[in-house]
DNA sequence: CAGTATCCTCTTGGATACTG
DNA sequence: CAGTATCCAAGAGGATACTG
């Protein structure tokens, strides 16, 4: 009998088709991770947001906002003050996402910074 | 009390802390994720690798079987033939990827595919 | 405060030709 | 067969100045 795999794996032969790297689109990149990684935790203003993550350009934090808007991950919500206020959040498709970086966490402690304590 | 999530991110005040990204470095890209996945279903020699993957260029293969051999990923053995025989398969440390990359595969068929299937 | 706009560099990805 | 070498395009990432 064929294994869920198996049949997955039939599904593509070329990158694009391939489940993994759909996913990877949606959360990869140097910033992404991080950024669905805070907002696990609570939901957060842009400016806070950007204080966490010294050395991002602004640039590339509201473009990444955007992108993982567009993707359904995360939720702008903005207040008609002055000054304005703006509060990211996860959506429930944002949220399904807390199992994965669990594991991609405990990838790395486990298989990688394991090493660096040797060196 | 501190949960694990809350202690692990206390670690990290740039991208290149998070445990996280560190992971996506190692199995990020458009290219690597469709590779390991294939070498989860058995080992491979290059030009196979080459013809399951339409599209990705030569370099690009090869580069990315090296950082992923660099990265203690998989493993490279050269049958010392004429015409060479180069075949590769996954490392234990890749082997542990297997669990990671059924929750990204799985992720993507439940929150992208179904969305495709709307549209 | 929450972004845009501009300009820049570096990496990734890609097509094609060539070699041990 | 299993790669390298070369040249190129596109995008990600980054620093700084500016705006509603």
């Amino acid at each position: 009998m064929e294994t869920e795999q198996e049949k997955s794996q039939k599904k593509f032969h070329h990158a694009d088709d391939c489940p993994i790297t759909s996913t990877i689109d949606v959360i990869g990149g140097k910033w992404k991770p991080p950024i669905i990684w805070l907002l696990l935790k609570e939901p957060m203003r842009f400016g806070d947001i950007h204080k966490s993550m010294p050395g991002m350009a602004l640039k590339v934090l509201s473009r990444s906002l955007k992108e993982l808007e567009t993707d359904g991950i995360i939720i702008r919500t903005a207040f008609p003050e002055i000054p304005p206020r703006v509060v990211y959040s996860l959506s429930d498709k944002g949220e399904s996402l807390r199992e994965i970086m669990k594991l991609l966490s405990q990838w790395s402690r486990e298989h990688i910074m394991k090493l660096e304590e040797v060196a």
